[in-house]
RNA sequence: GGGCAAGUGGUGGAAUGGUAUACACGAAGGACUUAAAAUCCUUUGGCCGAAAGGCCUUGAGGGUUCAAUUCCCUCCUUGCCCACCA
């Protein structure tokens, strides 16, 4: 009976309801060498077993699975189940990360409460997901909103205030008008909201952030170990990091005792700083102007400059502005007098605030010099322009050369003066080596609702009161009045603000502010672990057993924010002693985007295809093997709708030939003919490239076109003449073998029609996904003989089928006598031969 | 401006120094059919040629090598990330 639409969904729903019913994924670790019970069903859980844990970045839940979660979880789902056939315990779970905005604005829009609205569309996601048969242990399925798990979100802040990594204070943060709220650094993007994409602003606020700065070093360092992350993703947080080497230069203010600390990269160009600049929210800007004949002129620009929102700066034509502030600074190698301007192409917020300017070796000093008339001066020579004058040079000079106008140090070449200049600033305490870094601490708190309340109280006597932890989880209230404006709707709850003070009984009130949810997301794969337990975050054993994630599947859209604050908690949650491993992920996969017509799939731009439908007329297995087959995982994927359509015919003849062609119970037979040598050369091929494949980087596409390969060679098979010395039922047993081993090559990627043609093959004794995965046969890739090609001077001239390992004796009178070889070497001498065995014979003449 | 990828038939893509274009899609022709769908078979990088065969071809140019999509240099284009970070 050919494959219909009819049966795809009665095969799919057999084995999806067959999976969850029976528990089939459900996993047990193996805690203190004891063995868990196990279902008779799943693997059974040895000791001996190495365990392997996948895991695929978590949804948002907003209702219904999208292409994007379709591609994430199928490249998952192949990597678990293939695991399970290799034998190994594997860990394969699902979760939602489940608490944020939109949340929040269907309640706005539609009156109904996130806490509804959130769990209406997790159930519509999990059905969405079963209906794509991932193999998940759906026993530690887990949503982020659940109290049984901010709870321990909850634990995590106050063992972090506790070590002194939880604090706050005041300053100016990123302020989004639109959402209400702060937002950290990593949430900005070009000056923009990175969920609603509206002009950030800067605001003073009291806020909460953790000391992510603490682990700086390790978390640069470490990436090193990171062996099997992509190389960008690696680049990305090394630059986000931005570890730089300078000094610290200390510039005296003239006619007072204060002192200008600038941060350089370039202690080499110090002879030739002609000016300093401060930052517009530099503390000694206005105390330089006062009472000189800038002082109203500095004001007006500093008070421009707090007037302009960050991103507006950051845009346009980046002209570099700023005045003079009257004051001068005392050039420590020197003595020279140069004078301070404050500029706003200076940033507060990076190293001290301030810089020494060398005009001719920055082009952003450059740049202003030119614009306000600034003095320059040459320290480096540049070996192309020797003698060159500054008013000649048309942008800096920021290449290597030797110094020059420098005193002591003239003739040095640049790089060896930064660390002599260095040094000898610090011998003379005029400054000192220092490393500043681009990272800033973590804000984490929100004014919103749907979130994890954090865990503080204020007390008017005792001041911050952090939740004692037998109180945990601060639960969030269910009623609220959510308008999107105003700030935290929390604060507006009365019950949930009012609070005995732990410590002293007297009335306090209770922070209202929640947690962002990056937050949740940056110890979720360490909850999986152990996801029910609520005596502690985990069990220390179970995570030691499971992590580190062998397998971490996602978005490169995730390459800085989510895997840095994981990093960052797994480290945190190392030094506490919870956690065993340095580092969270092992390897590190990110998929490539779903396209149409060239554009991203997206709702916005109105071209998405919706799973559901896919999978109504094609059903999950084509889909997914159609994701898997159209481009490599990394890469982006055009959507094809005449692709799909290939795919689904490919299935149907799988299961057709199945159908029609194997016969059970055939005896294998003794000696094998020629037909039946290529069969299960092709067969064996097949084992080789599609296991190749699934261990040297997941190259699923080639994969599955091993098995095409295989398919074509059942069919020629099928068609070939019978041999003289087989019987129809030894022939039978080759063609058997063979598509025993297409299914089961097979099932990692469409594993519902694996199931159903399985136990159509009479095979009915467990899951295909325990199947051991098929054994390689090396003997019978090793023909007798081989097909070599003959080049002349480079040039494919011949092809020759030859036995198997024959060397230059053999291999030389063959090639030469032949025609087509002879065409291009009569006549002339040959030089050299060089034979690669197998392979050719390259002629030289 | 800095960093990282990538560029191969009509299309998605394959090949990690050794037969460039595997596998698939699409297209063309054929078989089956009253017909269509489905299925099966054949052909399918370009140019010259009746054929045998020859020449060209992996963004452009150069280099190393008997041999380069692959290694090296220069340039062009596209995508992504970061960015007045001193």
């Amino acid at each position: 009976m050919p494959y219909t639409t009819n049966d795809i969904k009665r095969v799919e729903e057999k084995w999806q309801k067959y999976w969850k019913e029976n528990r089939v994924f459900k996993v047990s670790e193996v805690s203190k060498g004891k063995t868990s019970e196990t279902l008779a069903t799943s693997a059974t859980s040895d000791s001996s077993r190495p365990k392997y844990y996948v895991l695929e970045m978590f949804p948002y839940p907003s209702g219904k699975i999208h292409m994007g979660h379709v591609r994430n979880y199928t490249i998952a789902d192949v990597i678990a189940r293939y695991k399970m056939m290799r034998g190994f315990n594997v860990l394969h779970p699902m979760g939602y990360d489940a608490f944020g905005q939109p949340a929040e604005n269907a309640a706005i829009k539609r009156g109904v409460s996130p806490s509804e609205w959130t769990y209406k569309c997790i159930d519509d996601m999990r059905a969405g997901l079963r209906k794509m048969g991932f193999s998940y242990d759906w026993d530690r399925e887990l949503a982020t909103c659940d109290d049984t798990y901010y709870k321990w979100n909850q634990w995590i802040f106050l063992k972090m205030f506790e070590k002194g990594l939880a604090y706050k204070k005041g300053s100016p943060v990123n302020w989004c008008p639109s959402c209400e709220t702060t937002l950290a650094n990593e949430e900005v993007i070009d000056g923009a909201c990175w969920r609603c994409k509206n002009q950030v602003v800067q605001k003073d606020l009291e806020q909460w952030y953790l000391k992510i700065t603490e682990y700086s070093e390790t978390l640069l360092g470490d990436l090193q170990k990171l062996d099997n992350w992509p190389s960008r993703v690696k680049a990305m947080q090394e630059n986000w990091i931005g570890k730089s080497f300078g000094a610290d230069i200390f510039f005296k203010v003239k006619g007072s005792e204060d002192v200008i600390t600038v941060f350089t990269t370039r202690p080499d160009t110090i002879f030739g700083a002609t000016y300093v600049t401060l930052a517009p929210e530099h503390p000694l800007v206005m105390k330089l102007a006062k009472g000189t004949a800038q002082e109203k002129a500095v004001a007006a620009f500093v008070e421009k400059r707090a007037n302009t929102s960050k991103s507006l700066r950051m845009s346009g034509d980046q002209r570099k502005e700023g005045v003079f502030t009257g004051g001068y600074a005392v050039n420590p190698v020197n003595g020279e007098e140069i004078p301070i301007w404050v500029g706003d192409y200076v940033l507060m917020e990076y190293g001290t605030g301030a810089i020494m300017a060398v005009p001719t070796h920055d082009q952003r000093d450059f740049e202003f010099a030119r614009e306000h008339g600034l003095p320059m001066r040459i320290v480096i020579q540049d070996p192309a322009n020797p003698g060159i004058a500054p008013d000649k040079m048309d942008k800096a000079f920021v290449d290597s050369g030797a110094l020059v106008n420098s005193q002591q140090f003239d003739g040095t070449p640049n790089e060896e003066a930064k660390q002599k200049i260095s040094a000898w600033m610090e011998e003379n305490k005029m400054g000192r080596v220092s490393v500043h870094w681009r990272l800033r601490d973590w804000l984490i708190s929100r004014q919103r609702y749907w979130g994890a309340p954090i865990p503080m109280i204020y007390c008017e006597k005792c001041g911050i009161v952090p939740v004692p932890e037998k109180d945990l989880p601060v639960r969030l209230p269910k009623e609220a009045p959510i308008t999107g404006e105003g700030g935290s709707p929390l604060a507006k709850v009365d019950d949930f603000v009012k609070v005995k003070c732990p410590q002293c009984g007297h009335d306090a009130r209770r922070e209202t502010d929640t947690m962002a949810t990056f937050f949740d997301s940056s110890w979720y794969f360490l909850r999986y672990c152990d996801a029910h337990n609520d005596k502690a975050i985990f069990d220390k054993d179970k995570a030691a057993y499971w992590m580190p994630v062998d397998q971490y599947i996602g978005g490169i859209e995730h390459a800085i924010l989510h895997l840095l604050y994981s990093r960052f908690f797994t480290k945190f949650l190392k030094d506490l002693g919870l956690v065993t491993c340095d580092e969270p992920f092992d390897r590190l996969l990110t998929q490539g985007m779903v396209l149409k017509e060239g554009e991203v799939m997206s709702k916005s731009k109105g071209n998405v295809v919706d799973p559901d439908e896919v999978i109504a007329k094609y059903g999950a297995d084509t889909l997914r093997m159609f994701i898997l087959f159209a481009a490599p995982p990394e890469d982006e994927l055009e959507w094809n709708p005449a692709g799909l359509e290939g795919n689904w015919r490919f299935l149907n003849r799988v299961w057709n030939t199945v159908e029609e062609q194997y016969v059970p119970g055939a005896a294998d037979p003794a000696v094998l003919d020629d037909e039946g040598k290529k069969l299960e050369f092709e067969r064996n091929l097949a084992v080789k490239r599609v296991t190749d494949g699934m261990e040297g980087g997941f190259k699923f596409n080639t994969a599955i076109s091993a098995v095409m390969v295989l398919m074509n060679a059942v069919d020629r098979y099928r068609n070939s003449p019978l041999a003289p010395n087989l019987t129809i039922l030894e022939r039978q047993a080759l063609l058997n073998r063979a598509l025993e081993t297409v299914v089961l090559l097979l099932s990692p990627f469409v594993p519902h029609v694996a199931e159903e043609l399985w136990q159509k093959m009479g095979k009915t004794e467990k899951t295909v996904a325990f199947i051991p995965w098929p054994e390689l046969d090396e003997s019978a890739l090793k023909t007798d003989t081989v097909t070599i090609v003959a080049q002349v001077n480079g040039k494919v001239r011949g092809e020759f089928t030859v036995p198997r390992d024959a060397d230059e004796s053999v291999l030389r009178p063959i090639v030469l006598a032949d025609a087509g070889v002879q065409r291009h070497v009569a006549g002339k001498a040959i030089r050299k031969v060089i034979v690669v065995k197998n392979k050719l014979v390259s002629i030289v003449v």
